[in-house]
DNA sequence: AATATAGTTGAACAATTATTCAAGTGAGGA
DNA sequence: TCCTCACTTGAATAATTGTTCAACTATATT
């Protein structure tokens, strides 16, 4: 990150337009912790987890089992998603299942598909 | 990926739960092109952009300025927004304008900002 | 034609990250 | 108590990715 003069001269650039969005923008920490959210979604693994948690809850054998993955690699992404809040665990026995938190999670999914399917 | 004999003996794996999640599953292409959608979305620079065509069209020089960042930095985000059609350009002279690509992009990060505050 | 400006692009570098491997929990059974 | 099973965790490695720098394109001006 550097100074604007170093950017480039910016001599072109509108100075009543840049003021007016740099207003309207929301801060920086807001958008960082969205990039952050959104980073958890920009995984194949781990979206194919939360598309199987849709049909309800699973223990994390039936989750590697359905993915063809080993324990490990699903443990460490059901912590990414347990620390964004999109899903929860409970413990039964030796067996931790898994459910999605919340229906922000299909929400946000599905916008998704649609923008893909235009 | 290994063979799920190696992942675990999966004797603890229910076959039929596994079964019926797996038919419910979208084939994984579809999963991986969403996940590169959000990859999109997950990288602060990116959702600053977006958020700055909100407001309406803007010159590369603009959203320079706006985000104290090189012309080369935003070109080449930019470019990986493009791809994902979620920006639009248009030439006017030497001046590039670039505009949200369609309404799907208020969406996703109106639902991202909805989790989030909760 | 020559120059300047707005923007693009490719290569290189640093930082991040997904998976593996090996070791460690915690709970139930023998 | 010892053992097994379901899962977690930390370190290491390989792959991906954001920014910079330098070179390049395209348009306008003189």
């Amino acid at each position: 990150m550097k100074d604007q003069e170093l950017c480039c001269d910016m001599l072109h650039a509108h100075p009543d337009t840049v003021k007016r969005v740099r207003a309207a923008i929301p801060d920086e920490d807001a958008l960082i912790d969205l990039a952050e959210l959104f980073k958890v979604f920009g995984d194949s693994t781990r979206i194919r987890i939360l598309c199987a948690l849709f049909e309800g809850e699973l223990c994390v054998c039936d989750i590697a089992t359905l993915l063809g993955m080993t324990l490990s690699a699903i443990s460490h992404q059901l912590r990414i998603l347990r620390a964004a809040k999109l899903v929860e665990s409970r413990r039964e026995g030796k067996t931790v299942f898994y459910t999605l938190a919340d229906d922000h999670v299909r929400t946000i999914l599905a916008d998704g598909i649609e923008h893909i399917n235009e």
